[in-house]
DNA sequence: ATGAAAGCGCTAACAA
DNA sequence: TTGTTAGCGCTTTCAT
């Protein structure tokens, strides 16, 4: 069933009559520099092909000192902003003739960095690193180990950062909420809230800072217990929205979500509630799913684009930056897609 | 900043002494069987630490002829089915103390066997390739090259494969359509229908036999026209649901949708409907995501169990199975939880 | 308890 | 236009 031994390129020398390095040179694309005959080329690669041959990249990588591999970090797989991610960072490599190798962190700052050293031991040639948790010690690792890295979504100080106009994005989101807020009679009520996320994290700080802002320059500075940063995880979301309308008798006028796995723990709680409880509140979320766009109320929503982010990131690696240099890419304001737009209308 | 090359086993023996040999004994964790001392390990390995020495995985691969790497095909990243499918893979890799190399076909068989041959010529130990476009060429190319491979989600001829109980899921999902389904006076939308996938799929062709038979044991088989396999774009299911509500003049009263991604063609198209379109219709997706399941309208949902799945397929592996038997495991019908149960609650 | 040396499969000088 | 050879960093007999 199995051949005992996978054909090397001096089983195709010796059938063939050419001499090692000559196959390889044939079979790497080397022969045009070489100068070998086409004609004894394609001998040689009518031999190969016939004999299944296929170049152990983990000879020609040690013998190179590159391996071809190309690496990124994400917090999760199934989250749609990483995912879609991932597809771009992919499609890239590869038409770079590359091989990416992805793996997921799930935020553990020592899983990530066991994850960096893995990477780097299998000699990605980049390494990209999106949300990270502990870029200082990323970088202090890649520097030391001459691996060039990239922070992508949460930038770093040593290294270059890719990442989305978090400010711009929140100040969008935060204006068009307090543009649809409903106005409450019920003091408590009558305010935007903004829920989930680290203030460690960069991309939090920002949008709290945007979010701030935003209210501010509307004559109603938010007070401390108006933002909840409750970190990622769906099941604190889901608790601390849970709290939040024990506190205020209902929803508060108006709901900013920092993430989709935050946004899918509100979910949990929400589908507790009569659909009268949506009609007297405005919500928002920083980051974009397509299926979180078609709820039952209407969903602003902030649109990332990890696409051009993984773009400006290879970018980067091509013009040999590896400074801290931070390239912000502007993300775009969704307009809610609910269906219930008679009995929503009004306010979307 | 940089150094100039990274330490090898060479610079540690010559900073401790020792041989390379011992050196690399001491670091591998082959001490113990060649009976080391435990001072000299200790005394290599704070050298080692000392030195950011990290073992080459290429040489370690090319002289033990493993890599350490597990390899899965997927068809695309940025679906719940198939990201959470990675997540479970991914752990699972690292608790066998594997290195997991994800990469996504577009369900493109000629990419995928592109990805194939690149992941044999890393040496990946296990291939793992979910929603397989070309089966039997994978087999074909694995088998000549030695490398262990299983399906997963649809199956394949030539190896062992993994799958979900597709039959008994559409059947779960079909009943449960049927127990639901309003009476509706026009005849052509009294119906059920399915929509998206490829009738040359397994899993496809199995719910459709499983839907088939359903409706059938009610008395109502269905006609061809109740069957659009339309392929799994977004596009191609957004343009059938459209021309098929052009037909009726409205929604039937079921809809059987295949997959994630023809769910969210079909919600393009809903999104421009009034919400009163729904009243009349029940609606089911085979496959699960957590927003999908907070829709506007309840959506009954088959959610796989792909953890399992990923269980099961490594356990294969562990047995040393690599004939085409096929393991099914059960998927799981998940109420809908659409917060609008006043309005729809009669049928949920 | 440890060292010397060969070799995994490939590529790149250097020869011819 | 092609062949010879050394060596990438590691593990693994085989010595000692």
């Amino acid at each position: 069933m199995t051949q005992p031994r996978k054909a090397t390129i001096y089983d195709i020398a010796r059938l063939s009559g050419a001499s090692p390095s000559t196959v390889s040179a044939a079979l790497s694309g080397a022969w045009k520099a070489r100068r070998i005959s086409e004609s004894t080329v394609e001998t040689i690669r009518k031999i190969a092909a016939e004999q299944g041959y296929a170049t152990n990249m983990q000879a020609r990588g040690l013998r190179q000192a590159r391996s071809g591999l190309v690496g990124l970090i994400i917090p999760v797989h199934d989250n749609r902003f990483f995912s879609s991610m991932s597809q771009s960072f992919e499609a890239q490599a590869r038409d770079r003739g590359l091989v990416p190798v992805i793996a997921s962190s799930l935020r553990d700052p020592a899983e990530e960095m066991r994850i960096v050293e893995t990477l780097a031991s299998y000699a990605v040639e980049y390494l990209f690193v999106a949300g990270a948790t502990d870029p200082d010690s990323i970088s202090a690792f890649c520097n030391a180990a001459g691996l060039r890295h990239i922070f992508v979504d949460l930038p770093g100080n040593g290294g270059p950062s890719v990442i989305s106009d978090n400010h711009r994005g929140a100040t969008d989101l935060a204006e068009k909420l307090l543009a649809e807020k409903p106005d409450l009679p019920q003091e408590a009520r009558n305010k935007i809230y903004f829920l989930g996320g680290n203030r460690s994290s960069h991309a939090t700080s920002r949008r709290i800072e945007a979010f701030r802002a935003a209210l501010t320059r509307h004559g109603t500075p938010p007070s401390p217990e108006q933002i909840i940063t409750c970190g990622y995880a769906p099941r604190s979301a889901m608790r601390e929205i849970a709290a939040l309308m024990d506190r205020l008798g209902g929803l508060p006028a108006g709901l900013f979500v920092n993430s989709l796995t935050a946004f899918e723990g509100v979910l949990g709680h929400f589908v507790n509630l009569p659909p009268e409880a949506f009609a007297q509140s405005v919500i928002g979320c920083y980051d974009y799913d397509p299926f979180a766009a078609y709820l039952q109320f209407p969903v602003h929503m902030v649109r990332q684009n990890s696409n051009h982010m993984i773009e400006q990131a290879y970018a980067l690696i091509d013009r040999g930056i590896n400074d801290a240099r931070v390239i912000e890419v502007e993300p775009e304001l969704i307009q809610p897609r609910t269906i219930y737009k008679g009995l929503f209308g009004e306010m979307g």
